[in-house]
DNA sequence: TGTACATCAGTGAACGCGCGTTCACTGATGTAC
DNA sequence: TGTACATCAGTGAACGCGCGTTCACTGATGTAC
């Protein structure tokens, strides 16, 4: 059987795992076959071994970061909490750090993703789609939400989705980083607001 | 003098105002000269009579809209609010409406271009960093805000512009119209909470 | 007023480069006998 | 155990297309006399 298929597969992980980091790190469309290979140490020429496509790479590569970061980040919020500290706080401050700002590549990749997801293809949407979900999800039980179990009152746990989101975009846009701390101190100021209301 | 030197700075208007809102509506990377001439009536060839290259017009374009959309947004809030409305309401009403989301390329540049920002020039960058200032400022006016007149309190006036931002980067982003349009609810919700505190 | 000329915004063909994709070939590994 | 062969992951040259950029040319407008 020549090669071993393990090994195969050995290197089409290492080709996942970094495609993940870099579409995260920088964009989708600045996605390279050559270089994306390059990087995971192969040659362009072996991607079409692993890969039908450019696109069917960043679908895969985008499930792998999608499925990682959500779990990971998740993790991280009870893992490091303080005595006393919320577990709302504790989510939230995974999102609203600077070390978070700095690497996007091994961070929340619907952070890194979401102002492109909308020129991106239904496939690469709906994989974010349901990060959003999911991060709703985490904040509604980091609150026990027991008020957001009626369906028809607005919650604001999406509300808090979104300035999470929007905190580490704004914080990674802006070309200052007296402003970039600004905004995820004042981000998690405006959001802790919200624990006795979501309680 | 051959051509009328009106007649020049008229097609070069309307090359701005179309790259304007084409990268507003598809984002800077996908910008082409060719594409953004014919849209303004023109060819190809004709682009380096105006601009002295594409990353010209792409500065260009986007301080138009920056300036043009920052502008229009605040109007909007003087304009449309219903009595008893409270500013902060009526400016993020502007932000956080199915129209806006639909209509990314008339719509508030920061919005539209915040996640694409760190991979762009440092020009770029500049133009929307002054832009989350603005926003900042526009906040802090509608609320009054007395209470972020301390240097070192942390003011939630930010935390807000990241909650407009994301919200909007997020309705846009996810392929569910039921979805944007809680996502808006949620965030106007949790900026409302803030309307007390601020004042 | 009329005619010849100069100017220059705009045209469209062409160039060069990057990048996704293809493909003939290599050489290391495992199998058959 | 050793030798010949088959398999196939990976290589690197080449192709084709899109796009930013260049440039010789056109033709409409305004000026000079």
């Amino acid at each position: 059987m020549g090669f071993s298929q393990a090994q195969k597969a050995e290197s089409k992980q290492r080709v996942l795992e970094t495609a993940s980091r870099m579409i995260r790190e920088d964009g989708i469309d600045a996605l390279g076959v050559a270089d994306c290979m390059r990087s995971a140490g192969l040659t362009h020429g072996a991607f079409y071994g692993h890969f039908a496509s450019r696109d069917a790479l960043i679908l895969e590569a985008l499930e792998h970061a999608v499925g990682q970061s959500e779990k990971r980040m998740a993790l991280r919020a009870t893992q490091g909490p303080k005595a006393g500290e919320s577990a709302l706080k504790a989510y939230s401050g995974v999102f609203l750090n600077e070390r978070h700002v700095k690497n996007a590549g091994a961070g929340c990749a619907l952070c890194a993703l979401a102002g492109e997801a909308r020129h991106a293809s239904p496939e690469v949407r709906t994989v974010l789609t349901d990060y959003v979900r999911k991060m709703e999800s985490r904040i509604v039980q980091a609150a026990h939400a027991a008020a957001g179990s009626s369906e028809d009152r607005v919650g604001t746990a999406l509300g808090i989705v979104a300035t999470l989101v929007g905190a580490v975009t704004l914080a990674r846009a802006v070309d200052s980083d007296k402003l970039a701390k600004s905004i995820l101190a004042s981000s998690l100021a405006l959001i802790l607001t919200q624990d006795a209301a979501l309680q």
